[in-house]
DNA sequence: TCTGGGGTCCTAGGACCC
DNA sequence: TCTGGGGTCCTAGGACCC
């Protein structure tokens, strides 16, 4: 019998699988990849998670151990991820009817067959992306999402799978009997918050989610809760969004290696903050109509902290970094306490809008037609590099003392002519 | 000394309108 | 000045995801 199935294919421990690519030697070995700062612990390889290593594990306390363990970190290296991740997209999409990519590791694609044939087309699909990328993936085939999800859960956690899981070709009940193992908090949409007031009702394992009474789930908790239980049972209830929707919001946030304590500092960073954002902005073909900017003091120190937030309404949405930077410069020197250490910041945009929509009159808009600030800025960065040109601070050709620290990463080997591989023969 | 960054969706409540 | 229902839009906050 042909069905219409959804997979879900994911690249395992997708950072680590990219480092390995071009450094083999980094096979068989423990391996993790570090948020930003080198701070903690993003991804982990099979040997890491063996080791005991938990994701946001934090750098600084795993280094002692790094040497006994033979354990090898890197920092993130997010131009070599993406490109690799546009790779693993594109060889999967050839599989499908559709494809939705949901995350920089993960897609959803329709596809049709009886059992076998869903199940051969996930070793194909397996094969393809190892042959053309050279990283591993596992997939799980189901009638949705949620169930999809579930799949692929299955088809990581047991070797004898191979990687691959199709619901329609196991016995039912011995779906049943894994859902009756696996606490609900190991389903996509349902998080700690969720699961600890489920288990007030008595609802522990997807088997009891899957029982439980959608109406009830509803009124206790909410729509989205509800469309898990009958996805669970097998009814489609979120929809495959082939092509992107529009953003909502786009935000550059980062923490810096060094704190920053006085508020001419804290200038600095929102100049250099405002126009990163601008320039994501302008990638996208949009322009905001509100600017929320943030910061914030150590999570962790004792005492009072302080976070700043502030948001700004353009009276034309605007995607001029001239305009973004002097207005979020202006906005921290009122809300930054003088002294305070600060950790992190970070520039949001709501409010968006495509730059071709209708106009409103602005006497200092570039005239219509000829290009803005940001476009030229956005030139000159795809021809000469990221660092090439930039505003005030931001065009430093040595970055401030407390930009990101990224002392352990390899090179963007797809990305950049200079930092290709060699390949000795 | 050191603890990520970037998102989505839903809901409740307030402002405002007719 | 008070009375009332019904509706939209916006925002803040919660929960979750990778």
């Amino acid at each position: 019998m042909t069905s219409d199935r959804i997979a879900l294919v994911d690249v395992n421990n997708f950072y680590v699988s990219c480092e390995r690519v071009f450094d083999p030697r980094l096979e068989g070995r423990p391996v993790v990849v570090l948020s930003n700062n080198d701070g903690c612990v993003v991804a982990r390889s099979a040997e890491a998670k063996a080791l005991g290593i938990t994701t946001g594990a934090p750098w600084f306390q795993l280094q002692a151990q790094a040497k006994a363990w033979g354990l090898v970190a890197r920092s993130s290296n997010y131009e070599l991820y993406g490109d690799m991740s546009a790779r693993v997209m594109e060889v999967v999409g050839r599989f499908g009817t559709w494809q939705e990519v949901y995350s920089i590791d993960e897609s959803f694609v329709g596809l049709l067959g009886d059992a076998a044939q869903l199940e051969a087309t996930g070793r194909d699909i397996r094969a393809a992306v190892m042959r053309h990328v050279g990283v591993p993936v596992c997939v799980g085939v189901a009638q949705t999402k949620t169930l999809a999800k579930f799949a692929n859960r299955i088809a990581k956690q047991n070797p004898a799978l191979a990687g691959v899981c199709a619901l329609d070709s196991m016995p039912a009940g011995h779906v049943h009997a894994i859902q009756e193992r696996v606490p609900v908090s190991g389903l996509w949409g349902v998080g700690g918050r969720t699961a600890t007031r489920l288990k007030m009702l008595g609802i522990e394992t997807i088997a009891d989610l899957k029982a439980a009474d959608p109406a009830l789930i509803r009124k206790k908790f909410s729509v989205v809760l509800q469309r898990t239980v009958m996805e669970l049972n097998g009814t489609e209830c979120i929809p495959h969004t082939e092509e992107r929707v529009d953003k909502q919001q786009i935000m550059f946030s980062r923490s810096f290696s060094t704190p920053v304590t006085t508020v001419d500092g804290m200038e600095q960073v929102m100049a250099v903050y405002a126009q990163r954002g601008a320039a994501r902005l302008n990638e996208a073909g949009l322009r905001a109509s509100t600017m929320t900017i943030t910061a914030g003091t150590s999570r962790f120190a004792a005492g009072e902290g302080s976070f700043p937030a502030t948001t700004i309404r353009f009276a034309t949405p605007t995607q001029d970094p001239i305009v973004l930077v002097r207005a979020a410069v202006a906005a921290i020197g009122q809300s930054a306490v003088p002294g305070a250490s600060y950790l992190r910041a970070g520039v949001m945009f709501n409010g968006l809008e495509p730059l071709s929509g209708p106009e409103m009159l602005d006497v200092f808009a570039a005239p219509a037609g000829q290009p803005g600030v940001g476009d030229v800025l956005g030139e000159v960065r795809t021809k000469f590099g990221g660092q090439a040109i930039g505003l005030g601070f931001g065009g430093l050709a040595e970055p401030p003392s407390w930009s990101m620290k990224r002392e352990l990463s390899s090179p963007k080997y797809t990305t950049e002519w200079a930092e290709l591989p060699v390949v000795r023969a």
